[in-house]
DNA sequence: GTCTATAAGCAGATAGAC
DNA sequence: GTCTATCTGCTTATAGAC
């Protein structure tokens, strides 16, 4: 019974990466074998259900990734200023740099946007509201933090589509750069 | 010699519609057959190029389209609120409410995203430019227009990817909403 | 857990009749 | 300008040996 030639976690980080290049359609299990060096067998083997499983196990894969980078810094103890830079920076390392494309709006396309169409919407659910809760705790009234949380994502999901279609990543950094002061605006600046 | 069964405009808006509604790789030629009512020979006798010279056709197509809807208006005489106000009803309607996929989000994906990196490239960025240059005629210091100009792509393409991501057009409707606020932050009333 | 082999169907594209 | 028929290659998926 011969071992794993690589860790499943390295299976999924290889998985993400082919369906962040092609997206969902275009991610041939040829491409998914191919990237994972596995074989379509193997393939089979970790992922019964075949390409929409692969997927499905992404798409949890990139969830907890989100909530270790971005989520987890943001509800630590402290002034709302440092973990909002912390977020900021879990964010380029999580989308790199600006690079990666985001599964919300890969897997929100076509065949992919009917099978996951409930996971989509409770994870953006769940992002926004950890984002509104954290502004909550730092003072900011309920309904403007709602409505910033909902601001963040559509920034960087936006600025993610941007920097893709011009070939240049700089309005990602720019967007995140001025994250804070958009989050923020009208706070005295040691609030939370 | 018989007539085209629908006028070629006709076959571009089903394509379209087609493409923004399973992305290029899920738009096989069956559904795009499908969607215009024409056999495949004669979508081979309209675009001799195949598959990709109707993605050519549908990217000059909704251009022409976004060129009339939101920079035209944009583009007329009278002050800035007015214009900006026309131009927002013009992006509500090019987007169908918030329903249709921006084509720059769906042929910056996988193959199409190499196929087409030139044209997406120059369409975002004369569309940057468009905006920019109606907000330096209101007043906003060239920097800070062009600043704007590309946040205000960021925000209608991020608003379309988590309003397709939850299912729900609202956060489209409020982004739209908000734009000509942020657009004239710090600018008297009647600028313009 | 990986491999080779293969099935059954669909992909994009073309030929030639009408 | 549309049609039917067809081609080649790739698609997802499975079977069974090792």
């Amino acid at each position: 019974m011969p071992a794993p030639l690589i860790p499943k976690e390295e299976v999924l980080e290889r998985l993400t990466a082919a369906f962040r290049a092609h997206g969902y359609e275009g991610a041939s299990l040829a491409r998914l074998s191919e990237a994972t060096g596995l074989g379509r067998a193997s393939l089979y083997h970790y992922f019964p259900g075949g390409k929409r499983d692969m997927a499905a196990a992404v798409l949890e894969f990139v969830g907890a990734h989100f909530e270790r980078l971005v989520l987890a810094p943001l509800g630590e103890d402290g002034p709302i200023g440092p973990r909002l830079n912390r977020m900021i920076l879990g964010l380029d390392e999580f989308y790199m740099r600006g690079e990666a494309a985001c599964v919300w709006d890969l897997f929100g396309i076509g065949r992919a946007g009917e099978a996951f169409r409930d996971e989509l919407r409770q994870s953006v659910d769940h992002v926004c509201a950890a984002l509104a809760e954290a502004l909550g705790r730092a003072g900011v009234p309920t309904a403007i933090a709602k409505a910033r949380a909902e601001d963040t994502v559509v920034a960087f999901q936006g600025a993610l589509v941007v920097a893709r279609a011009r070939g240049d990543r700089s309005v990602f950094e720019r967007v995140l750069a001025e994250l804070p002061g958009r989050l923020l605006a009208d706070m005295p600046p040691a609030g939370g």
